[in-house]
Parts: C-alpha cells; structure tokens; sequence
DNA sequence: TCAGTGGCGCTCTCTGGAAC
DNA sequence: GTTCCAGAGAGCGCCACTGA
C-alpha cells in the first residue's frame, strides 16, 4: 500500500492521541487533563476528529462520553499505531536493566509465582535493582482486557485463546505428579491405581467446577475419585495434604518443591494425564519494546533452567 | 457538572526575497 | 542550490461563558 504524503500531511496526527485519551477516559475533561491541554482545546480536538472521521465518535450518555460502534472499532488500530509510533521513536534508547527504572505489571498463578519468583527476584536485586514487579492474579475471563488495557505488560497462565493481536509463547511443559503425606496415607511410590482412588482427593480448580483434568482422565477409563476439597490456590493444597490422609496431582515441578519444603511424598500419577504448557501472552505491539523482549527472555531462561537468568536477545 | 462555543492571542508554517 | 530572514496567514489553545 503506498503512501499519500500530501493527504496525510493534512492530518494532524495529535489528533489520534487525542482519540485515545477520548477513548480511554470517556470524558473529554479527563482526556484534557491526560494529555496535558485544557478542556476546551480536548472538545475542540473532539470536533476536529468527528469531521475527520465523518462520526459523532463519542455521544453525551447520562453514564458520561459514549463511544460509537465506529469509534469503539478505531480504539484498537489507534492505540497500536500510537504504540508503534512510540517505540519506533525509542527504539535507539538501548534497554540497559542495569540503571533502568521500571515496573513490570505481570499476571500470573500463584504457582508460577512460587516457582518463578524467588529466582526471578534474586536475579533481579543482583542485576536490575531499578526494576520492581507488581505481581497479580488476574480472572482469566478479564485476561486480555487487561493487556489490551495497558494494565499488563505479560500474562502467565496453562493456555490462552487470545486475539489476533495477542502473541503467545510457551514458558515451560511440566508433566503431573502426586502428592501426600506418606505417615498419613501409608503409600510409598510408585503408588497403583487403587491406592490412588483409595484415598479422597483435594483438586486445584481456577474454575468455579469441582471437576479437573484428573477426573476427565478417570472418566475415560470408567472411573472416578472423591474429591475432599476443591481450592482455587495452589499454595494451600499442600497444607491440607500435610495434616489429612487425602492426596492431590499437580505440577511436578511444584510437587517437587513443596515435597522438599514440607517433607512431602510425590509419586508419578497412575492415570495418563498430557503435560502442562504454561504460556505467555502479550500484545503484539510489544514486540519492538526492548524492556518487554529482555522480560520475556528472562522469563523463558529462568523458568528452563531456574539455576541461570542470564537474560537479553 | 461538564461538553461545546466564541473571541482573542500566540505559535507555527509557508512564502518570497536576499545573501552566499 | 542552500540557508537565512521577515512578513502574512492559518490554526491551535486558553479564557470566559452558555446550555444541557
């Protein structure tokens, strides 16, 4: 597609920043005070946008500034370009984590932080102090809101099914195991089957469903198990396990940790259970953000060998 | 309360001429 | 052909105000 230089030199390009800061604050006053003009000059931006686009844009709600369908399909090609835009004129300020000031936004479960975040924390004191994480848990259903929000760089979590614009890759595969206390249960591995349904269960469920891979397992091969428990938090299943005869499947490389930490016993599973990919996600107007490519390098190198964190493209 | 409008002043850009 | 300068005009932002 070629250029039209002398139609777009009659385009003032403030005029996109503006439209994201109309979009994103649904009130021309906030969108004035964001990007620093006075309101009056944001309401005549806002004039100057709907002759440009032949569109009302926003419309006066009793909520606040409504955004038409026109507008609401503008936002994402608006802020992506204004992202490309930005890291295009950035891209020779060289990302040194060394004397960089910066926080990362990153969503992750709880269990990824367990195994990553000692690690990823001590490399980070060593080699980037300027850098801090502000680690949350976000619902899976408001995932990509958030990264198409800015209110993420990255989001960890067993799969994604993002959009176009959303880039994935896979952190780490894992393979699941069993754990219990062995004192309670009398077990020693390789536990069989029968012992393995002997006993009731405390399942790991993000969802609001007392059902797991586990039991989809069970059901193909005609049986099932009794579930004591049902959490939604890694961190406290194996504190339940530790005072109950019950047993639960996770993680290897989780089980692995809290066997060592709590005295544990972890087992291979008896049921044939595919391995777990835990992913990144991100938007992919990142791509060309050195401090989001250094990120997710780090990530990939701390979570295939925990003992390195050498990080950078 | 907040979006929109009018008047005004300032800044920026364009243009033409001069100098090199 | 390029650079510099000055004048003119356009456009933008601010202040004050209106109206929903």
């Amino acid at each position: 597609m070629t250029i039209d230089h002398i139609d777009l030199a009659r385009i003032d390009l403030n005029l996109l920043v503006a439209l994201d800061a109309l979009l994103s604050e649904r009130s021309v006053t906030r969108a004035a005070a964001r990007t620093g003009v006075g309101q009056s000059a944001m309401s005549s931006s806002l004039a100057r946008l709907r002759a440009l686009f032949g569109d009302e844009l926003l419309t006066r709600a009793p909520e606040g500034m409504r955004p038409t369908p026109r507008a609401l399909a503008l936002a994402e090609p608006v802020r992506s370009m204004l992202r490309q835009v930005q890291f295009l004129v950035r891209r020779d300020e060289a990302f040194d984590p060394r004397i960089v000031e910066r926080t990362f936004t990153i969503s992750l479960p709880d269990s990824t932080e367990v195994l990553l975040g000692p690690t990823l924390l001590a490399y980070l004191r060593a080699e980037a102090p300027g850098i801090s994480l502000l680690l949350r848990t976000i619902d899976r259903a408001h995932i990509l809101q958030e990264i198409d929000a800015d209110r993420v760089d990255l989001a960890i979590d067993l799969s994604f099914r993002g959009q176009l614009h959303h880039k994935q890759s896979l952190l780490y595969r894992d393979s699941y195991v069993c754990l219990f206390n062995a004192a309670l249960v009398g077990l020693t591995p390789p536990i069989s089957l029968e012992d393995y349904l002997r006993f009731p269960h405390v399942l790991t469920s993000l969802r609001e469903t007392a059902h797991g891979v586990v039991d989809d397992a069970l059901a193909k091969i005609g049986r099932s198990r009794t579930l004591a428990v049902t959490s939604p938090r890694f961190l406290a299943v194996p504190f339940l396990v530790r005072k109950a005869p019950v047993l639960t499947t996770m993680h290897a490389r989780l089980a692995h940790f809290f066997a060592d930490a709590l005295g544990l016993t972890v087992s291979p599973a008896p049921v044939p259970l595919e391995d777990v990919a835990m992913s990144m996600l991100w938007h992919a107007s990142y791509d060309d953000d050195p401090a989001h490519r250094w990120l997710r390098t780090l990530l990939r190198r701390l979570a295939s060998d925990p003992a390195s964190g050498r990080a950078g493209d």
